[in-house]
DNA sequence: TGTCCGTGTGTACAAGTGTTCACTAATGTG
DNA sequence: CACATTAGTGAACACTTGTACACACGGACA
């Protein structure tokens, strides 16, 4: 018979949200995942699941916040290794790349979640691609690259630029992962898209 | 009880197709979908899903197929109603939102495919996003506005502009059908993002 | 006219689902 | 040490699910 098994505090919990995002990795949609399925990826009795969390929207959620921290984690990267200017855009691309890499079940899931069945979950997606794009905004002014923008459109840039990355994750995400001719296709193209922007930002007069 | 009643070829396929995508259209992931749930909802007993589809896959691409048409049918009145050049941007962006709601269902349709359980339909939502900026592409071509960039850098250009309407529908879709100030709002940001795009394409120096 | 064939129907079943309940072992707190 | 709390377990529930099968109706075509 199995025996019950103490473990650390937060464990099992870790252990939930990791087997969801290892089904979300399988290719599996966050949305079609059942509490029972979970669990079993786990290894875990399905009761236990409520101790933790109310529904699959609950566990979606505390996802989310998960996902912040990896994005602050990535955010940091590139501002201590960006030091070049002119490199600035391909630097980061390439960082970003790397770290989709890196946590692939979990970008897929973000993928997934913006156009998810759960409202909050979006809602929450969508809020930490508004903080990053407000970091960024913040980054470029303190390096003096885009002193003949107003802050409105500054913002609108540095959004336009995280959609276009966000939208490269889904190119990312639909090839395998280590293909690696594929992944330096997808990073040359978004690097030249943001160079695009860069441009247009650059020659940018408000409209009356 | 129930009578059998025989209806014009085709009508319980499309019913299927149109319970599927009133079922998404309720706020419900496609990928969350199941035969019965589909079948239920087009007033069809279980069984005869089987007649027309092999799985949800299969009605998935289905789906698709028709999305093409819709994308089609937008594109055609677009041509027919853009005529000055200046506003050729407005323009575009205030059709597209129109098809967007009036359509609603299915756009949220595609949304959620794009990062979506089934590899197939992905492909198949990718490879129409392909055709509608190819066709992009011929048309700014045809109308001589883009004579500077060659056909590498013109392809992209319009990539990055349909990538980021198509980001643009995710928003739309998050806000409720009738909130006109809202959907106001998007109109004009996705209208600037295209402006932006267009003074960098206008700029663009094919770098080295 | 007879006979397929496509399509819709009802029944059936095994497997999987979310959720509740009562039980128990380990942990932290006094 | 005793005790309350937390976090694990297994059995049970009422339902839903995908799919198979046999059957029935109507039109197409011989």
């Amino acid at each position: 018979m199995a025996e019950k098994q103490r473990r650390k505090p937060g464990e099992t919990r870790a252990k939930l949200m990791t087997a969801a995002l290892t089904l979300v990795g399988k290719g599996r949609h966050f949305a079609s995942l059942g509490i029972r399925e979970v669990t079993r990826q786990a290894g875990v009795v399905p009761t236990s699941f409520y101790r933790h969390f109310r529904n699959m929207d609950d566990l979606g959620l505390q996802l989310v916040d998960e996902l912040g921290l990896v994005l602050r984690r990535m955010m940091r990267e590139a501002r201590a290794n960006v030091f070049q200017a002119d490199k600035l855009i391909e630097e980061s691309v390439a960082i970003f790349i790397s770290h989709a890499q890196a946590n692939r079940s979990f970008f897929l899931f973000m993928a997934q979640g913006l156009a998810g069945e759960s409202r909050a979950v979006q809602e929450g997606i969508r809020s930490e691609m508004r903080f990053f794009a407000s970091e960024l905004a913040n980054d470029l002014r303190r390096l003096k690259l885009v002193d003949h923008l107003n802050d409105q459109d500054l913002d609108m840039t540095c959004d336009l630029v995280v959609r276009s990355v966000a939208f490269s994750l889904t190119d990312l995400l639909g090839v395998s992962a280590d293909d690696d001719y594929q992944i330096d296709q997808i990073r040359k193209r978004t690097t030249r898209f943001l160079q695009l922007i860069f441009v247009g930002a650059a020659h940018w007069r408000r409209p009356d």
